[in-house]
DNA sequence: ATGGCAGATGGTAGCGCTACCCATAACGTC
DNA sequence: GACGTTATGGGTAGCGCTACCATCTGCCAT
């Protein structure tokens, strides 16, 4: 009569308990949780007195679906090995702790097809917003993101054309600055060294290759790159090649610090000096760069400060605020070390 | 009068369009999609058409709503920063990415009250199952484990007492061979340094001062520890440390790679011979150990395989099949390597 | 011929919550 | 004093799907 069949949820206490047992009505229960300034103080308390004593948990679940929004923010990356992401990944998630918000990511796995896939499970939940790294989404990935219904941010580069928002840095200005820097050093046979060569990879490439052709220093046997994925075991194989293929190198501008780390490890065991007889410099600055013997230069990259950003914005853009720029370059750093200080 | 209301969900094609245009009735699209052997091939084959003509997507919050289970794995790991976890985490992914399970993850930050938090957050989402790292949940975390209703598996750590399942190894048989193999190689005056000092690298700790003590050789001033949070940089500061306080030091037996190869690279800086001076392990086997120089004996912990398993046990126990043995042990194995080789 | 039973399909009634609209009271304003 | 206007609360009707039960057919055993 009361209850016309057994509770399918297992008898947890739903907003009808509450309800009941605060003498109010659902809806009222509803708004006191979600927009408490428009009950009014006496209600709010009662309610909240209910909700305490029967330890009423909303059903996020339920909320999904009657407001057409999980309260989930999709995250996709193409690796979680590379250390990179995990801090972008630790960024995104220490701005959203506080909130109620969960997250939900993706591996794509350095994959167009994946990426859609991916985008494909995650739309039909309608999240609060998706974060997803990179700018050379497919067509198919990039109109499934326009038709998301939620804010989208790209993260860890910035470009002229953004789905939504964008927070990232300039991957080509990065590598031409190591790479002038370098040149400064006075290293003249510098290399290029870099695995995975994904587009952010290319850019650094890209930006080697200008510094390098301004200097009139470009040559094309100076550049050693494969599609595997990178590793301090492959910076090391990489460095050996480029070695072998152009023994007067008297330096090496690496795609990441993995690399450069392999490179230098490579020159230990080989009693190759550096900085004097090689100098390496690395690219994102990750921890050990400056531990390492000797200390590694490097480009800092502002990889943890993009998840914050990132959320931020996502945040800001589902409460109605529209950034006036909606592409945030955060820039990176060059970190002059030993290897290079010749 | 046929839609009383504009379709809040932004007209997205719904079960019963697909019924409609199959002629059938929605309850029979739902089994044709969920239970394919119990719809007859003639109508499968319709309802697949129209699916595909309308591109039909299930909406995943009503289904979660309805059958009172969400089609999601929830992850809780202590930290994002250490890669031990990046790649358990990638292991889950890489063997989910096949099924249309989602992933949520949490980051305790090793903190008992944000497990609990996360769990809170997790629990009442129904989700198909959890995966949390570590034995050593609070009371409060352990019961909202045991009544969420879903498969639990424990991982990184074996114990006695599972909550439901548990993948992993034992970290006190970790450390104490990692500490054996060094006695073995003559070393004497043996250091363990570690950072964190989480529950784990407690049981490490424990393992080492076992094989000391077995062999005679425990001194409670060759254990240099700190809560700080691990780092390569870190690693180069406790190194310094544990030197200081006993200068006699022949050997360290490093919590972690990390910790490891911030030593490594101290004695390279202070000229301290490796191994004949100071021998050196680390824990974890991270990929650079083998490419160190010297390469740096440490333990190989199966961190990829328990991701993998941790999943298809779950899979297992919500297709029913409980294992015969919910408990288990994927050992680990010494890498010995030149930093230890005298 | 009857009953029974398995297999295939459908109808009904929610799952727990919120969007939308309405009711009421307490204030103004002119 | 009629008419907003604001603040506060509730009722109704779904959101899109699935659990549960009913129905219908065909076929076998009796």
């Amino acid at each position: 009569m009361t209850k016309p069949r057994s509770r399918r949820g297992g008898g947890r206490p739903t907003i009808a308990d509450v309800a009941r047992k605060a003498g109010v009505g659902a809806i009222t229960v509803s708004r006191a949780l979600r927009e408490p300034g428009r009950v009014s103080e006496d209600l709010r308390r009662q309610i909240q007195a209910a909700v305490d004593e029967l330890g009423y948990l909303p059903d996020p679940n339920a909320r999904a679906l009657a407001s057409a929004r999980a309260e989930v923010f999709g995250v996709l990356v193409p690796s979680l090995t590379n250390s990179v992401f995990a801090e972008v990944l630790r960024g995104i998630y220490d701005s959203l702790s506080d909130s109620s918000y969960r997250i939900q990511f993706g591996n794509t796995h350095y994959s167009g097809l994946e990426e859609e896939r991916l985008l494909q499970v995650f739309g039909p939940q309608r999240p609060a917003a998706l974060i997803v790294a990179g700018i050379d989404q497919t067509p198919i990935s990039r109109r499934l993101l326009e038709t998301a219904g939620c804010p989208v941010v790209q993260v860890m580069e910035t470009g002229p054309d953004p789905v939504d928002m964008m927070v990232g840095f300039s991957h080509l200005d990065g590598g031409r600055a190591a790479t002038e820097h370098m040149i400064e050093m006075g290293y003249r046979r510098i290399g290029f060294i870099g695995a995975r060569m994904d587009p952010r990879s290319q850019r650094r490439l890209a930006g080697y290759r200008a510094a390098m052709e301004a200097a009139g220093l470009f040559d094309a046997r100076l550049v050693t790159t494969t599609p595997v994925p990178s590793s301090v075991t492959l910076g090391r194989e990489l460095f050996r090649d480029a070695l072998a293929k152009m023994p007067t190198l008297d330096g090496v501008f690496c795609n990441n610090d993995d690399i450069a780390l392999g490179a230098l490890f490579e020159c230990h065991r080989a009693s190759i000096a550096v900085p004097k007889t090689i100098g390496i410099t690395g690219f994102n600055d990750l921890d050990m760069m400056e531990v390492a013997f000797p200390s590694i230069t490097s480009i800092r990259t502002p990889r943890y400060e993009i998840g914050r950003l990132s959320v931020a914005m996502a945040l800001a853009a589902i409460a109605g605020q529209r950034p006036q720029d909606p592409v945030v370059d955060l820039g990176f750093e060059l970190r002059c070390r030993e290897s290079t200080a010749r």
